[in-house]
DNA sequence: TTGTAAGCGTTATCAA
DNA sequence: TTGATAACGCTTACAA
């Protein structure tokens, strides 16, 4: 592999002026940087940028902590980080926490390590005041998550507003009994989806009963289990929002088990679009999560203030749009 | 940031058996071992990686490439990759093809001018020829393909075995007029499934008809296509085997929009599992195909020849195994 | 077992 | 506009 040195010497100038010519960056004559142009052709020459990162105290990486590389969730987003990356030439260096407090953290000791330019982290284990201390070390972006003080570096979605829209796509249709099936209320995604949820029910003057909501999990099965505890009680529904896609999948399943006819007998809606909404049967009505799109933007969150690319227009909120298909009835 | 440098002065020796015991490398005297630890220890030192890199012309990297980040099988597969490699203190850095040669060749490009010291690829848009030539550049593992003269470097699914055990799966529930659905012929995998198919047919004595089959690309509208004109063939089946379960999904729809129920009136076995697998509605049997096993089978071929972990046994093709779900019925 | 010193391939500061 | 040359922080012969 040539180095620089071979290339200087081929064309005839200093090792200092390849390097302004690879760099694009002081002024060089045409004539020079033609000759360093051709040298560099003729001999094959790579920068090597392990070398570049040595010398100029940046690798042009950042690094990524996810919980799981699997998931609908991750993976858009991480495709959102990864093109954008690519285009501006950085890399991208992925490490995972499976949402363990301590892997976390070991994690982010790594990426740091590692001499990341910069971090995307998505975390819900960590407190505020870790990740504050971190990004006053190092330029750090949190994707799904809002702190104030950092709130500049942070990309989350309108929850709240997402809430609302699944219920209201609801109301529309005609129905006034509505359950609800809510994900951990310490998370602050479904807390802000349940109050959604309520504002959209107040707005059209219809009240919340306790009676139909169950707290889950965000998992598959607490979805199900919902369902037939709601079923349990006395109050009828014919609607149930849930808290995210999996949740709504279990809420399905225990409904068809009961020998419920969906979407006639029962209309669910979901929240993240997720994957394998458009798989279920009745294919999942439900709020887009923009999952892409807030990995893209917290990738420019980086590429603005620390690789100054600076026509760049940051968007820290953003706002879920209602994904229509078919598990949402009229009430008649 | 201390260095090593300050690191020797206050342990009071030099450089390099600094640099010693950092790496457990050659016989230090565990008294200056437990000097040199302390002083790293009050200096809070860390490693420059960079550093390292450059002077051991060794990155402790290695470069992913697959299609996309989302999707069940890539992330599988990832998750297999990054976990290993995780362990072992190396890093994963990725980059996507999106199946397109250009964009593939490039991917790979870049990895190397990253000068990572081994290649995990993902790819059946670029041609054997290539891909033996850059692997005389730089180790290089493939996943899910089979190249003669690198296949020690290769991973890969017995598919014929799969698409044998997924179509035993319907003649073993008293399946005999069973029709395929399969993916484009041109990759090895369903071709190969395929194979096994038209081998389980035979092992019980069933014959192989022409108009039960339909030949799909493996995306879900041509599952969805294919049930509708296998419908229209005049020849019976009951159920459908697919060449994966995206199609599957895509027969399901189709089966129920002309009113069939579900498995009664119609079986279907899937291949992949697929995230979404368990979502469909009847759950999808399927065949498991090990993307998280592969992905970390790959990264311990690396760590054995590359990184000489030398207590890792390899195995190269994996073996399927049928998932049992609810979408196959049996024929009374 | 430990130390000396020459790289590794760039960037960046000064001068010229 | 160009060229010398000193970093950057570590590894690794080779010597001691």
């Amino acid at each position: 592999m040539a180095t620089i040195y071979e290339v200087s010497e081929l064309a005839g100038v200093s090792l200092a002026t390849v390097s302004r010519v690879m760099n694009n960056n002081a002024k060089v004559s045409d004539k020079t940087r033609t000759k360093v142009l051709q040298a560099m052709d003729k001999l094959g020459y790579k920068p090597n940028s392990i070398a570049q990162s040595l010398a100029s105290n940046r690798t042009n990486s950042v690094g990524v902590l996810v919980s799981e590389l699997h998931g609908g969730f991750f993976g858009f987003i991480m495709d959102g980080i990864e093109n954008e990356l690519r285009i501006a030439n950085k890399h991208i260096i992925i490490t995972t926490g499976h949402s363990d407090e301590a892997q976390e953290k070991s994690a982010i000791d790594f990426l740091i390590s590692r001499k990341c330019d910069a971090l995307i982290l998505l975390t819900d284990s960590v407190d505020d005041d870790y990740l504050i201390s971190i990004s006053k070390t190092i330029p750090t972006v949190l994707v799904n998550r809002k702190i104030n003080g950092i709130a500049n570096n942070c990309i989350s979605l309108n929850n709240e507003q997402g809430g609302y829209l699944a219920t209201k796509a609801l109301i529309e249709k005609g129905h006034e009994d509505i359950a609800y099936i809510a994900g951990p209320d310490w998370k602050v995604d479904s807390h802000d989806r349940l109050l959604g949820h309520k504002k959209a029910l107040t707005e059209h003057n219809l009240a919340y009963k306790t009676e139909l909501f169950f707290q889950g999990d965000f998992n598959e099965d607490s979805g199900f289990d919902g369902f037939n505890q709601l079923k349990t009680a006395a109050t009828k529904f014919t609607a149930i929002a849930c808290g995210n896609d999996e949740m709504a999948s279990g809420a399905m399943k225990a409904a068809r088990k009961q020998g419920l006819d969906l979407p006639k007998d029962l209309s669910i809606v979901g929240f993240d679009n997720n994957m394998f909404a458009s798989y279920l049967y009745p294919e999942l009505t439900t709020v887009d999560n923009s999952a892409y799109f807030m990995g893209k933007m917290a990738t420019d969150i980086i590429l603005k203030s620390v690789y100054k690319q600076d026509d760049i227009t940051i968007q820290n909120v953003f706002e879920p749009k209602l994904v229509q298909r078919n598990s949402i009835a009229s009430i008649s």
